[in-house]
DNA sequence: GTCAATTTAATTGTAAACAATTAATTTGAT
DNA sequence: ATCAAATTAATTGTTTACAATTAAATTGAC
């Protein structure tokens, strides 16, 4: 009877995964540390910088999350001063998030001093490009998996 | 006075890696049901299937966590009979994490459930060989920046 | 127009992750 | 041998993430 091959942790994908996206989160964390915002709480303001004002449930089309997530993490950036949350007047079901001025002054300081950790990290663009890549290959064969087993 | 470019949020990578982490989360997490065992504790397991017994710090070292994050977690598998959790005799300080029988047994089965789900994805040697790459190159860069900035 | 079905956000409960602190043990310098 | 420093897990407190449920408002079928 055949053993099974031994799993190699550090060759598993699903790890590399997990692990670098710790280790952005960490890259992350330190970059945001002036600006008092986490590293999700950042990729939330990204989304409304670029878009809002945003419903809740817009948001977390945007983000892949869900209200369960989104209520507290929203309810954090508002008392930081982000952004202002309201119940629409045509349709009190839905919630809108405004930016502050504050945010709106905030945004370039933020991007300058994110870019320019970036920048350290000495990235190639052949790097970026490969890595973005991959990335989406990736997700969109875990979405056509995850899509056919719901 | 030039407006900063406006960052798309699909073509940050930071959230290309979030977004597949947790695509990924999701997809092992649903190959893992059968099993009662989470992503997380999944990648605990593998690492002891390959390395047990270990102590708590060691595992924490494969896993870049620490004991706020494991113990509780190994708790958890202590519970659902996949490992024991014992003081070590001669240092008292350090736990040692054992397999269960139960768990050595059920070693090829979660491999093999494990390994055909990943097959579905239908990923090319290339396509994964691709990723790996990509993966190390941003963990290495990573790494050197955050070492840098303790 | 009424009321069941749907939609939206909030809530509840569980699990992860991490920083900071605590408690116990061991090590090492003297 | 003693005691300060270091090591190891556990604990505490905060934030994310998600499933399942709840509450309120809206839509639509009739």
């Amino acid at each position: 009877m055949p053993k099974t091959k031994p799993i190699r942790l550090d060759q598993q994908l699903c790890f590399q995964v997990y692990t670098a996206n710790k280790k952005f989160n960490h890259f992350y964390q330190q970059a945001l540390k002036p600006f008092d915002l986490t590293y999700p709480q950042y990729i939330a303001m990204l989304t409304l910088w670029q878009y809002a004002p945003l419903s809740v449930k817009q948001l977390g089309e945007y983000l892949h999350l869900d209200s369960g997530t989104l209520t507290p993490l929203l309810k954090r950036l508002e008392s930081h001063g982000w952004i202002t949350r309201s119940r629409s007047e045509s349709d009190e079901r839905t919630v809108i998030i405004e930016l502050t001025d504050d945010a709106k002054n905030k945004r370039d300081n933020v991007f300058e001093r994110v870019n320019s950790c970036f920048d350290i990290l000495g990235l190639t663009p052949e790097e970026k490009e490969a890595c973005s890549q991959t990335m989406s290959t990736i997700e969109t064969k875990l979405d056509s998996y995850n899509e056919s087993h719901l």
